[in-house]
DNA sequence: GCCGTTTTCGGCCCGACTGTTTTCAGTCG
């Protein structure tokens, strides 16, 4: 997959452009074709070789000649030569706030400067007083602009960020009529870099004074009637934005984005006559048509109304206007979690705790799937011990009449690919995850081939966080995904969508790969406590963006309709 | 640079806030 590199040269270049003073609607083209190979399904090289680059969106055929070119020669001449005229480092100075390509330009042509480090001396001397326009405050912001650009992360999880947002909102209520958060977090990104918050009042000046006093603010960025930005812990950027409740519906489809989604739809009214904006669906003489209901903004546009979580420009707007939409699975769709772990391994609670916790989470079935031997670290079960346990679960199985409770195991794919446990073992159990949990760096065809003979073993059900990417933290290992579904598909094996917010693994983009490969999925939370229980939002929500309709939920389905789900 | 219910040229989404300006450019989302 070479796909993102080629999304980050065409960003690059974009960036570049943007120095140049470029036509902006040139530098959007670079931006746009950027998100939607990032968002490709296939392989860039797959796409080119059968000739097809051009049916992506925004890819026309300039910009398929140059992946083209980038593909057989590894390089993109355009790209170079932007390099050769516009040193690279001012397109670093861009990241930071305040610093836009304009002043970036101006600094560089003036004092030839084209590091950070060399901006930074130069805003404490005198001299960036000289230039128009440049005042005090200025420097004093892009000198504050370098202090946020250098300790903020900017990746922010979605399982770390989504409570705090609840929290902001809950503040709010009393202080305005409708109060949500929206943006990338309402969208449900595994990472996002900010969090948009929106009320409705009809006294604004009451919302935006309760949000610029909240206790957890360290700083004020911005602040205007209907409009704040402020940093809390962690640098983590909060924004408020104010409308009148008749605007609400507008501004929250406005806010939840995505910006390619937006201006899609944007253009979609301009066609019809209307014109689209945060505080309304408008006719030509300005006359509102819609906008105290998201649903209303869809309606007058002839579509249906589209899950925030699809607001990606990845076709959702052509499938609204088919009405080819997927019906995705929802939360309240999966009957049980089939992958957790108990004090037998290195889960915190004993067996029958976890269970009781998972019935009362109103599930219908469980797989109890502790680590099996070879996984040391994680208090393995030996054979004997993993007999013994099934024994307890089959106790505990017969007290419970309103969930069934499965014996499973979580079995570890060995670094030649065989399985930790022998078939006969295997066979005494009702659910087997594999996972592979060590030999992390093996070159792609070996572990591909560890995932594939798994997949083959005919007690093996799902494969557990199929990538092993923990995010921020560990990428994903090297695996042939086109190979991988196309054996899931073939032997029925599942793949798992871990729904622990560390993971999210299977990600967005594979599950709609799996989507398309005719692959069928599990949504697992992976516990080891009471709270990881509460992660499953997050699996199911990763699962709908990347298009996942309920029928390839082999956990939405009753316990004996999922169990028949037979290997072949 | 892309694209077509205004189709091969001439458009291209829209508005808030800031800082420096007296009407706007730059940045951001």
């Amino acid at each position: 997959m070479r796909n993102l590199e080629i999304a980050a040269i065409f960003n690059q270049v974009a960036d570049l452009l943007e120095i140049q003073g470029a036509n902006p609607f040139r530098v959007r083209a670079y931006r746009r074709a950027a998100l939607n190979i990032e968002g490709l399904t296939d392989s860039i090289e797959i796409v080119a070789g059968q000739g097809v680059v051009r049916n992506i969106p925004g890819i026309g055929e300039d910009l398929a000649n140059k992946i083209q070119e980038y593909l057989q020669t590894g390089k993109m001449e355009f790209h170079e030569q932007l390099k050769r005229e516009i040193p690279v480092g001012l397109a670093k100075m861009v990241e930071i706030p305040s610093v836009g390509p304009k002043t970036a330009k101006l600094i560089y042509d003036q004092f030839r400067i084209q590091t950070i480090e060399d901006l930074e001396a130069l805003c404490q001397t005198d001299k960036l007083l000289s230039v128009p326009g440049f005042k005090k405050k200025t420097i004093d912001n892009i000198l504050r602009g370098i202090e946020i650009h250098r300790r903020r992360k900017g990746n922010y999880l979605l399982g770390r960020t989504l409570p705090i947002a609840t929290g902001i909102c809950r503040y709010m209520e009393p202080h305005a009529e409708r109060v949500a958060y929206g943006g990338s977090l309402r969208r449900m990104k595994e990472i996002v870099h900010d969090v948009d918050i929106l009320a409705a009042s009809s006294d604004p000046e009451k919302a935006m004074k309760a949000f610029l006093s909240m206790p957890l603010i360290d700083a004020v960025l911005a602040q205007g009637p209907t409009k704040a930005s402020v940093r809390v812990q962690d640098d983590l950027q909060i924004d408020l934005r104010v409308i009148e409740p008749k605007s609400w519906g507008a501004a929250m489809h406005y806010f939840t984005g995505s910006k390619a989604h937006n201006i899609r739809m944007r253009e979609r009214a301009i066609k019809m006559g209307l014109k689209l904006n945060e505080y309304g669906l408008f006719d030509a003489d300005d006359k509102s048509v819609a906008g105290v209901r998201e649903e209303e903004i869809f309606e007058k546009l002839g579509l249906p109304f589209i899950p925030p979580v699809l607001r990606e420009d990845q076709g959702e707007i052509e499938a609204a206007a088919e009405g080819t939409l997927p019906n995705l699975v929802e939360l309240q769709d999966i009957c049980g979690d089939l992958h957790m772990h108990t004090s037998w391994s290195d889960g915190s609670y004993s067996t029958e705790e976890m269970i009781e916790a998972a019935r009362q989470r109103g599930y219908k079935y469980v797989a109890i799937t502790d680590h099996s031997k070879s996984l040391g670290v994680a208090g393995g079960l030996s054979e004997d011990d993993l007999l013994r346990h099934v024994e307890e679960i089959r106790t505990l199985d017969a007290k419970y009449s309103d969930i069934r409770v499965l014996a499973g195991s979580e079995v570890d794919i060995r670094q030649d690919g065989t399985l930790d446990y022998s078939d006969e073992l295997l066979g005494k159990l009702d659910f087997v995850v594999a996972s592979v949990h060590t030999g992390f760096k093996q070159d792609r065809a070996t572990l591909t081939g560890r995932v594939v003979r798994a997949m083959q073993n005919p007690y093996v059900r799902v494969i557990g966080h199929p990538t092993g990417r923990l995010l921020g933290d560990r990428d994903p290992y090297d695996l042939d995904f086109d190979q991988v579904m196309k054996e899931a598909a073939r032997t029925r094996t599942c793949l798992e969508v871990n729904a622990n917010f560390h993971r999210l693994d299977l990600s967005d983009v594979h599950c709609r790969k799996a989507c398309d490969m005719g692959v069928h999925v599990i949504i697992s939370t992976d516990s080891h406590n009471y709270d990881d229980l509460l992660n499953l939002p997050y699996g199911v929500a990763t699962a709908q963006r990347g298009w996942i309709e309920k029928d390839r939920v082999l956990n939405a389905r009753p316990v004996e309709e999922m169990l028949a789900f037979k290997k072949k």
